[in-house]
DNA sequence: AAACTGTATTTGGTATACCAAGCAAAAATC
DNA sequence: GATTTTTGCTTGGTATACCAAATACAGTTT
């Protein structure tokens, strides 16, 4: 495991970052991507082993990601990566999309050309990679893409909050990203929403980004409806 | 300290939740209390002494509230209290303003009668004692007031960053709920609030929620200049 | 054969001991 | 006398050792 990182010569003491915050990271990483699957338990003493530190820093990331929402701790049981239920991805996603047209409304404000132009550039981008299969790299650039209109708007708690919901929205959103039609329709609802921006039109900016989130709540819908269904058929 | 609960006779085993959460509430309270004022420090040996725990305990608890934005942690400086500056303070205010929207479009959804019933009580209730000179009793009626609307959504990860937003917010709501003028007008604003959750009317109750909390940000931009000036009369 | 109980093992929770880095104060040198 | 360096004390960060509770398995008894 790498995390103790070596001390270059140019930089003899480099800002270390808390352990538990690296641990949180790796395994946040390791949530998403789906290398720790939902439900998944993650006995303390043998992660720590597995990550080559001590249980105290591997707990201390462990509770960042329970306060996150991505990990369940429960006495006297191993922590489980959460697995959330379609009701709790719909309540997820209301917030999700509240903050979202929060910050669409701020970035019509505070957002610089730049940025705007940035974030256009993302969607030309994923609108040329819509009939991509890599569907991973499509799926990176749709999450860039919401990011940085959060990021525009120079509010950190804003930031954070809606970066928490993002993890905890990841898998799903992937999930229902593979539909082809889902995609289509995104692109459009982005073209909107860079539209609004280039406009600076707050209201537009918010209704379509409510439009586009409400929309991801009906795919998503289908995706549990579809896992519902092959989970029946197996039993 | 009163941590360690006695076990009943009737309860032998009571669901012991863990003592760090535990810490965490009871400096929390402390802090949102001003017993631990901003910028003050929270020596970690120290307090843990004083709290009769161990550090390791103390410092989960400390994890929670830095994931709350209550204090601060840096490398090798004593934990501190947060003390945010007012353009902060604007940033959280903007995205409370965002989910409590949320939250007020949902309640007409999802509230029973009775809680509404229960909110209009709690509006009748202040109006009462808008010129009680009892401030903490007007102030966490207030408080309530907003909870009661975010809690009748039954959406748990609203309530919970609301609730987060909620304690990072409350001293300095606090500090602008002092003024009578500021006091009058919330009751108008609430009025209407419960006015829209009684017709449930989404737009309504949304939209005065906004104003309700757009103007929390006028108030509190008086609050700190007041500081400020008094500040400058001391040097 | 089934059910219940007891024991052993595994889990997370907590305390403590150790380590490294930072800051401040004091002493020494220029 | 001022400045710089060194040392020690205080801080948080990490590892480890210990404890209590829960669970699972096995043995015994009905």
């Amino acid at each position: 495991m790498a995390l103790k990182q070596e001390n270059t010569i140019d930089l003899p003491s480099l800002p270390r970052q808390r352990l538990g915050e690296q641990i949180a990271d790796v395994l946040r990483e390791q949530i998403l991507l789906g290398q720790l699957s939902p439900g998944k338990n993650i006995p303390e003493r043998e992660t720590a082993a597995a990550l080559g530190v001590s249980r105290t820093p591997l707990r201390e990331g462990l509770l960042v990601l329970e306060a996150e929402g991505l990990v369940e701790m429960s006495p006297s049981k191993s922590p489980v990566v959460a697995n959330p239920s379609f009701v709790e991805v719909n309540h997820l996603l209301l917030v999700q999309s509240a903050l979202e047209e929060l910050a669409g409304e701020c970035a019509c404000d505070e957002a610089t050309q730049d940025e705007i132009d940035e974030i256009g550039a993302m969607h030309q981008m994923m609108v040329a990679n819509v009939q991509e299969p890599d569907q991973i790299k499509f799926f990176q650039i749709d999450m860039a893409f919401h990011e940085a209109i959060v990021a525009s708007t120079k509010n950190p708690s804003l930031i954070k909050t809606h970066k928490q919901y993002h993890s905890r929205l990841w898998r799903v959103r992937f999930l229902s990203a593979r539909h082809r039609e889902a995609r289509d329709k995104a692109m459009v609802d982005h073209g909107r929403i860079v539209e609004g921006l280039r406009l600076r039109d707050k209201d537009q900016v918010s209704s379509e980004i409510r439009i586009h989130l409400r929309r991801a709540i009906e795919n998503i819908r289908i995706v549990f409806a579809e896992e519902e269904a092959s989970k029946s058929a197996t039993d």
